[in-house]
DNA sequence: TTGATAGGCAAGCCGAAACTTGCCTATGGT
DNA sequence: ACCATAGGCAAGTTTCGGCTTGCCTATCAA
């Protein structure tokens, strides 16, 4: 569960795709694709990007639907809610002013 | 930076070894390396457990300090603070009462 | 000083992950 | 009906991460 989503975190690629999420949700494919290129320069082929979607469809990150023939990538955030806590629960919470 | 940080956590083993900083803070190798093998039962050799603590540190999760042939780990906490904002930031934040 | 303890370095192995390539399915427009 | 668009599947390659093995250094205790 929990580790599904440290390692779709894990790839800078997969990063990228849920800022690009951020700034625009519901995107497809191929939206994606060309965002990756053009705004950042990295040479992928779309079977890339579809496996780095995959991935964070597993993990939880990415919920699609599909309309026809295009498929929409939403964010999903909640995954990324309790994941640090686990490790800053029970700390004494230093001077948060 | 950043990346650094998700690559270390993207490990199962390496996870472990923050929590067990989280139950006892500034053990020495040889005592993670105990707890790995007694409490959670994997049977990794003494260098793994280093290399993953090397990760660990690089990262900046973990701080040592040497005290003669003892070197302790401490957890640190930080950079997992800011982690999950990067995508969270401009969210609406949900009910926190 | 010798031995035991705590840790470090470096090369190598192996399996998983990222990416490619080639082909296939499905929907929509004209 | 036809073709272009949007996406999927599967095998192959290559790179990288985790782990081992073997040996070396440093500190402390007797």
């Amino acid at each position: 569960m929990a580790d599904d989503v440290f390692k779709a975190l894990a790839d800078p690629t997969r990063r990228l795709i849920l800022d690009e999420l951020v700034e625009r949700n519901g995107q497809t494919l191929f939206e994606i694709c060309g965002r990756l290129v053009t705004k950042h320069g990295l040479g992928l082929s779309r079977q890339a990007v579809s496996q780095h979607l995959a991935v964070l469809e597993t993990a939880g990150l990415v919920i699609t639907r599909r309309e026809g023939r295009y498929k929409f990538h939403d964010l999903n955030t909640e995954p990324l809610e309790h994941i640090a806590g686990r490790w800053l629960g029970q700390k004494a919470p230093e001077s948060t002013p």
